[in-house]
DNA sequence: TATGATACGGAAGGAAGTTCCGGTTACCAA
DNA sequence: TTGGTAACCGGAACTTCCTTCCGTATCATA
């Protein structure tokens, strides 16, 4: 299901040649001080104070990624593919209902720690439709791990898509302010709605 | 339960004393000018472009609206207030279930129809939290006219607060692209849940 | 109509994203 | 080791928006 085991962060141009060393080193130092501050930072951080967070200038974080968005992009989608790789996991060790509460629980946490990158997000899915598109398919695609087993085994009701889940179960942590303690719950009824 | 008729647009300054008709007639103009562009236009429409369509100079607007996320956050005000009527009236005309079930569908129509304006509306919301809170309190307590009567007639669960109900409804339509017939769908399952 | 209070328009300020290019550095061949 | 060159670096300058400010115009009242 997974490809080739995946660099943090491409270190190939299009030319086929190797980057130069200090271009790999500062292309990864502007990466991780990025993610540090977008999910850190409480106002949103500008590109300049990323760039003198990772001791380079702006010029060089312009040539990694072209716009602000594309950064954005990136930290997202590594973030994503370590999530989705745990569905499988799930399904190897669980019975079907259980890899299936499983997986909906680590999808509630790694949304909600998405929202603060929440107004970033959008704008860079309103730069390229693509970025949504796809990583909901490879959510969805994890989704179907965990999903189709259960469907198969009685215990979900068969009318419902990976698609349609993911769109409840997001949508208990996007834009809201819920006690953690409340997740769970909210992750219960949505359950219960599930059951064949 | 509501109080006396709301203004669409206020047109007492807090001195007291009326505006002046050419000042009200300017604001009621950027109002709509704002409403439709934000409604319509692909991209966020500019302060230049709204007050240009408004035929209104920049200054104009800023003396009604201190800022880009208060117009925002008036004409979402207005909006929403349009919205909640509508929950007494369902409580009136019909039975529990039914009424709260109408009640859904028409916050999913409103949410549906607020996603052009959600980064718009996340900033708004940064700048000033008491909004969020304030408007959600205002969707709670109309919900709770549906949702009481509803769990007092023993047909929804009893450990389900309006919070947590419009959380899971609204969530359906954030930040996704789903063909409209599965938002049906999407409630029902929902709705589901909820049975006592 | 005259006068003061009120409101108007748009130039200018400020902040953030993006482009561009002269200077610098890593890599490779000799 | 040493030169030559492609690749890379930094940051000034440009652009676009939001917002502020103030001289001018308009409305309301006596």
């Amino acid at each position: 299901m997974s490809g080739p085991e995946v660099e943090t962060v491409e270190t190939v141009e299009s030319t086929g040649r190797p980057m130069r060393a200090d271009a790999r080193r500062n292309r990864q130092r502007v990466f991780d001080a990025a993610r540090e501050l977008f999910s850190t930072a409480e106002s949103d951080p500008s590109m300049e104070q990323i760039a003198r967070s990772a001791g380079v200038g702006i010029g060089t974080m312009y040539r990694n990624w072209p716009s602000r968005s594309a950064l954005v992009e990136a930290i997202y989608r590594e973030d994503l593919a370590g999530l989705t790789a745990g569905a499988a996991h799930y399904h190897d060790e669980h019975e079907p209902w259980d890899a299936l509460v499983l997986w909906l629980r680590d999808y509630l946490d790694h949304a909600r720690s998405k929202r603060g990158m929440l107004t970033e997000l959008s704008v860079a899915f309103d730069a390229r439709p693509e970025l949504l598109s796809e990583s909901r398919r490879q959510v969805v695609e994890a989704t179907n791990v965990v999903l189709e087993p259960a469907q198969r085994a009685g215990v979900v009701r068969d009318d419902l898509t990976a698609a349609d889940l993911m769109q409840l179960v997001r949508g208990i942590v996007l834009s809201a302010i819920v006690p953690p303690d409340r997740y769970t719950m909210l992750l219960d009824v949505v359950l219960d709605g599930l059951r064949a």
